[in-house]
RNA sequence: GGUCUGGUAGUUCAGUUGGUUAGAAUACCUGCCUGUCACGCAGGGGGUCGCGAGUUCGAGUCUCGUCCAGACCGCCA
């Protein structure tokens, strides 16, 4: 037997006791006559004592001899502390070592094994091993293991099935790059690894499962960011015989349930916007609703005096920033400065401090008077104090800039608190998306997504304006889950790919196993899926989903632990009947 | 594919206008220390300044290229 107790766990109630501990070296205090070696594993650390009079001496050599992070297991008496310390758990004792054993020597860590550790990321992925011994690592991963569990139990108890889907399958056009997976056993061709298990999760409805729910590895091959690994998981659900409605119900159930149990938080019915809404108002389909900045549209207000720059622009939108006219002439060009950066790339921005008399300073005086500027700040509802900013140009670029904007403003005035918890359906996407490369739709949602009802006919002439039967859930102003109800006819299926640009025969090719499906009785289905790894992280909340997954990839696509991806040699090329045609 | 930031001791960083032997903290090693817990004290070892080229009497410092890392845009149905 390597231990009795863990290393968390002894207490003034163990004292004399004969116990016998194993773990790691977290740190060796000599002091010559007295030596205290802090023990740690996962459940804490309980300090060692090894003394001159009460040690043998060759227990006591061991002991001066250790270094961090060897593994070592000890026995010995519990005993009280002389002095304790109560910022441990274990503070009031410590254990009197008679024996000891080395199981393992370390080499020096190359950062240190602390909360605030040392080491730099980059280190710290190449020695992951390493950095999960770290406190809040280890105890991430747990969290991710208590958002799982509390996932399975709630959808278990809802008679949801968890079923596993391949992950070798076919690879198709549509939506995110492949991974590809060659096959030996049959020559030039290839699998492809699951974007999603998508037409899976469609034919088990088919197959009469009723309701299903995945956690589940997918796999996208594009550049990755912050909040973006080219694999991540799933939480992956559909139902049949539900509607729209059914859907948000059951999976608002979900999300309230997990905020209750894992955050404690609790919350009434989440609010809902649609698209074009959340469009207008935040610039964004996934707007951070914890905090306020609303657009408002100063078309009517600001055009039509000499201002040519607003004269001429489909758009002037802007909003007010609280409690920002104290932002000096330097820091609102700076600011200027960010917003012209290609990131945002806006080409200007105009803007008018709400002084706290009531008057207003503009860097439009020239053209606007003090009751021009009292109209922009009631339609930007702006108070005393405010910093109002607007923009001006194409609609949809200046949308999307201002939102740039109320999201870095609302970073520097705190008030995107991570413990406050904002949680909102987006409703009635768009069916499809103008592509301005190939020049045609595409499914803005994926092409399985059924429109409105009564809206086909409306495909034909505008289809910019069809609606689809489609939601996403935001939290805090990031995407957490997107589905939609989908098509179970073929006719419809058919109809779809064929706006889509899909030839029938390559309709047949790549989803005639999903069509052929449809015309043996498939049943109205429909369902949703969560990115596990995000929603981990904003209700741990944290910034980057990398510290809620055991072996990241870093920001090119690599695991530099085990430094992969990697050459294969000829053999192996040759078996799969591959040759390597690397340009440069 | 693009924009930006960074790369100096094991680690995290400083390094002024281009100028002596490249520093600090921490980690590591040695010794001392009668209750430590960020122990303390004294001493010590430790550098391909990412790599390559250029400018210069002289480059960690300036220029160009390149590699690596990070953030973002494009991309991510």
């Amino acid at each position: 037997m390597y231990r009795t107790h863990t290393n968390g766990e002894l207490r003034n109630e163990h004292i004399n006791k004969d116990v016998t501990l194993a773990g790691w070296v977290q740190k060796t205090r000599d002091k010559g006559f007295v030596i205290w070696v802090d023990l740690r594993d996962r459940y804490g650390i309980t300090q060692l004592i090894f003394d001159e009079e009460r040690t043998a001496k060759e227990v006591m050599n061991v002991a001066a001899n250790l270094g961090r992070e060897f593994v070592i297991q000890v026995s010995g008496t519990v005993i009280e502390r002389e002095s304790k310390n109560s910022k441990m758990a274990t503070g009031d004792v410590e254990v009197l070592v008679s024996e000891i054993t080395i199981l393992n020597e370390s080499l020096t860590p190359p950062f240190t094994i602390e909360n605030d550790t040392d080491g730099g990321e980059d280190l710290r992925m190449k020695y992951r091993y390493l950095d999960i011994r770290r406190n809040p690592v280890r105890e991430n991963l747990v969290f991710r293991h208590k958002v799982s569990m509390a996932v399975r139990n709630y959808l278990s108890a809802l008679d949801f099935v968890e079923v596993e889907t391949p992950y070798l399958i076919k690879s198709t056009p549509e939506g995110a790059r492949d991974f590809v997976v060659p096959s030996r056993m049959n020559e030039g061709q290839f699998y492809a690894l699951p974007q999603s298990p998508q037409t899976f999760k469609q034919l088990l409805m088919v197959g009469g499962m009723d309701r299903y729910f995945q956690i589940v590895k997918c796999f996208r091959d594009e550049d990755l960011r912050a909040d973006r690994q080219p694999e991540f998981t799933q939480i992956d659900c559909e139902m049949t015989f539900i509607d729209q409605e059914d859907i948000l119900q059951t999976f608002e159930g979900l999300t309230r349930h997990l905020l209750k149990e894992i955050n404690g938080v609790e919350i009434g019915d989440f609010p809902r916007m649609t698209f074009d809404h959340a469009m207008k108002t935040y610039g964004n389909d996934k707007p951070d609703i914890r905090f306020g900045m609303e657009f408002g549209e100063l078309n009517e207000v600001a055009q039509h005096k000499d201002f040519n720059v607003f004269n001429n622009a489909e758009l002037v939108v802007g909003i007010a920033v609280p409690g920002a006219n104290t932002f000096t002439r330097k820091e609102i060009d700076k600011l200027i400065d960010w917003m012209k950066r290609p990131q945002v790339g806006a080409l200007g921005m105009v803007y008018c401090r709400c002084n706290d008399d009531g008057s207003y300073k503009s860097s439009v005086d020239k053209f606007y008077d003090q009751d021009d500027l009292d109209k922009w700040a009631q339609v930007t509802q702006a108070k005393k104090g405010d910093l109002i900013c607007v923009l001006s140009g194409d609609a949809h670029k200046v949308r999307a800039q201002l939102s740039a904007l109320r999201m870095e403003m609302a970073e520097r005035l705190g008030l995107r608190n991570p413990s406050k918890f904002a949680p909102l359906w987006v409703v009635d996407f768009p069916l499809l998306e103008w592509d301005e490369d190939t020049e045609r739709y595409h499914a803005m949602h994926h092409p399985f997504t059924s429109p409105k009802p009564g809206q086909m006919e409306l495909l034909k002439t505008n289809p910019g304006d069809v609606k689809a039967n489609a939601y996403d859930l935001v939290l805090n102003g990031n995407e957490i889950g997107g589905g939609s109800i989908r098509i179970h006819d073929k006719e419809i299926q058919s109809q779809m790919f064929d706006y889509l640009g899909f030839t029938p025969e390559e309709a047949k090719a790549q989803f005639g196993f999903l069509m052929d499906a449809f015309q043996y009785g498939a049943p109205p289905h429909g369902g949703i899926a969560f990115g596990l790894d995000r929603l981990v992280s904003i209700l741990g909340g944290q910034e980057t989903i990398r510290d809620f997954i055991a072996f990241p990839k870093n920001n090119s696509g690599r695991d530099v632990m085990i430094d992969a991806p990697a050459p294969i040699d000829g053999e192996q090329l040759e078996e799969l009947s591959l040759q390597l045609n690397i340009k440069s």
